[in-house]
DNA sequence: TCTCTTACTGCAAATGAGTCGCAATTGCAG
DNA sequence: CTGCAATTGCGACTCATTTGCAGTAAGAGA
């Protein structure tokens, strides 16, 4: 109940009000361990609240990103699509197989490390920084090396 | 001119066809030094030839990409917007400072290196990186700083 | 140089993720 | 319990990018 009351204190503190659609809309990011756009945080949430429109979905994911429970994200290189995942799973970013159209997260200190560099530099603050990579995961490299065998 | 000849060549080896279309599309992304999204690339190339349809442009930007001519990119959070640069300018990434808009390129072995480590640490193969930065440059951030004084 | 095939272009209409205006609803402070 | 501002649902809208199609034009071969 912590974390309902958690958010409510946080939506008050920005002047926002608590209300179901958003307590749910967290909940399903917060509770998931894959990646999800904003259509199908709408379709696992419309389960539940069958009334919940795709545009107060946009609207909760924008209020949730503002206040950092959230982060937004591209994979790929065809960002067509915005992912959303819960903040509380810490620095990562996202390798995505073309083959299998699996996601794989990748941990490293080196993108922080360059943002350091960067700003040491250049006087430059970052806020945000957009990271992902796409190739073939070991399973489909093996794949494609039979096949052109 | 070999330039043209080189274009050619490689257009014909993918079974294409050369068209003064790409031609000129593709010279304009090789001189410019700035950072061209489709609808820019279009305006431009428009002046020479009045009759180019945004479509064509978005075609042939999709063509030398898949001939390595030049590389997608997207800049800073708000990913709506593709844009193109020739492949000619090297391994570079991007900043963009939200207060002014500014572009600023940074150049890093870093991000080859955590691709490098990756695969030696799980055998996937990269194809390709999108990296972009977002913050305030230098000058922006001593405007900010002014402002909350 | 001419011809024929088929890649390419221009156009207009479609797509689709995300946004917006507005009236009805609902948190929640007092 | 009341009032009002924040929020929702809904449908219409935006706008970058894509697609279908009929006409055009590269460029290989004769």
């Amino acid at each position: 109940m912590e974390k309902n009351n958690s958010l409510a204190s946080q939506l008050k503190a920005a002047g926002r009000r608590m209300t179901p659609q958003r307590k749910l809309i967290l909940s399903i990011l917060d509770e998931t361990g894959d990646h999800l756009d904003a259509e199908e945080v709408y379709r696992r949430a419309k389960k539940q609240n069958s009334k919940l429109n795709i545009a107060t979905v946009y609207r909760t994911l924008g209020v949730l990103k503002e206040m950092e429970l959230i982060e937004q994200r591209y994979f790929a290189r065809d960002h067509g699509v915005e992912y959303y995942e819960s903040v509380s799973k810490g620095e990562h970013y996202h390798f995505t197989c073309l083959g299998c159209r699996k996601i794989i997260e990748v941990e490293t200190p080196k993108i922080i490390q360059v943002q350091k560099e960067f700003s040491a530099l250049t006087g430059a603050k970052f806020t945000h920084a957009c990271v992902c990579f796409e190739g073939y995961c070991a399973s489909c490299v093996n794949e494609e090396e039979n096949l052109t065998l």
